[in-house]
DNA sequence: TCATCATATCATTAAAGGATGATATGTTAG
DNA sequence: CTAACATATCATCCTTTAATGATATGATGA
């Protein structure tokens, strides 16, 4: 099955780690360096339950990574590259704000 | 309403525009240039009333532009800004590839 | 004006997706 | 070993989302 999954919708996932505002914002919180799944929950303001499962996915799906030390997980980015990315998506948003913020859309 | 929405959810909105396969198979079919509608349903191979839909929001969210020409309506990536996003997603995704293609999270 | 072409819009439906809250699991100090 | 700390997992539920197919709208040539 998997196997057969083309680019364009492992591409599509890939982007849906972006697009979701609790994603985002875990992923926000990270820009700046590592944290402890607490500090995120604090930063974010959601669940730690809810929290603890984005982070779960995200982890799997490459977008960061994590280390325990002792009882304490600490997750960053994965990458320069996907730092890259979220530094682009700050430029488009730039763009176009005024027009994303009158779409009807995905009403957050 | 709107005038509140923080920008973490318009970035997580923008971000939208890419994580859906059909949207994003609209924009990755204009990475090499403008196309009218028709050529766009052929390529993404949706039904026509669905790329409709989905250019409108893409249109009015600032991430394509479109001009008509008679009964003919030409679509293009909006900026070069957005292309740069494209590209960057390029890069991310074949760091994440095999990790992203084994999560079980959103199996289109 | 009317038929044709090209595209946009709309109502409906089925499926996907995210949050919650309880509970399970892992680590560690006393 | 046990309690406390830190986090992960799970079942459930509600909301959101995307596709469909019919139809409306816009442009144009005869």
């Amino acid at each position: 099955m998997l196997e057969q999954i083309a680019p364009l919708e492992l591409k599509a996932k890939m982007y849906r780690g972006f697009a979701d505002p609790t994603r985002l914002s875990i992923l926000e919180s990270l820009r700046d360096g590592e944290r402890m799944v607490g500090a995120i929950v604090e930063a974010t303001g959601q669940s730690q339950s809810n929290v603890s499962n984005h982070l779960s996915c995200l982890k799997e799906c490459g977008l960061v990574t994590s280390r325990r030390d002792g009882k304490k997980i600490f997750y960053s980015i994965a990458s320069h590259q996907v730092q890259s990315l979220l530094n682009d998506g700050d430029l488009v948003l730039r763009e176009i704000r005024d027009c994303i913020r009158s779409c009807a859309k995905y009403d957050y």
